[in-house]
DNA sequence: GGAATGACCGTGA
DNA sequence: CTCACGGCCATTC
């Protein structure tokens, strides 16, 4: 059942707390059962109700397709970006956040 | 059945 | 720091 995994991803995701971000393969390795690429498919078909804009590419940056509306809503957020990158040593959520409280 | 594609990652030159 | 390669998983042609 794939199901299962989409949820534990959805809910890893929805779980990012506000002002903070992850990496595609951090969420991949917390959840377990998955891997960065689905991370990805998965956001981009039923991302629409998630804080997708928190979800970064491993070096800070993200998709072509998202960069604008992407970096907007972070710095909305309060999130800095310097260079098209997000900086992820002062934002990156600690590993473990789903089950931590 | 195989090849190409994509909201990707880690390693090594 | 940047660039190139192989690996990754699921969908689509």
């Amino acid at each position: 059942m794939d199901e299962a995994r989409h949820e534990r991803i959805r809910a890893a995701i929805a779980a990012i707390p506000e002002g903070s971000v992850a990496t595609y393969g951090q969420i991949a390795t917390e959840v377990g059962e998955a891997s960065a690429r689905l991370v990805g498919r998965v956001l981009r078909e039923d991302g629409a109700d998630l804080p997708w804009h928190r979800v970064l590419r491993a070096d800070g940056s993200s998709a072509p397709q998202l960069v604008d509306e992407q970096h907007q809503r972070l710095r909305a957020e309060g999130v800095e970006i310097r260079d098209g990158r997000v900086v992820l040593a002062d934002h990156r959520v600690a590993s473990g956040w789903i089950s931590e409280r």
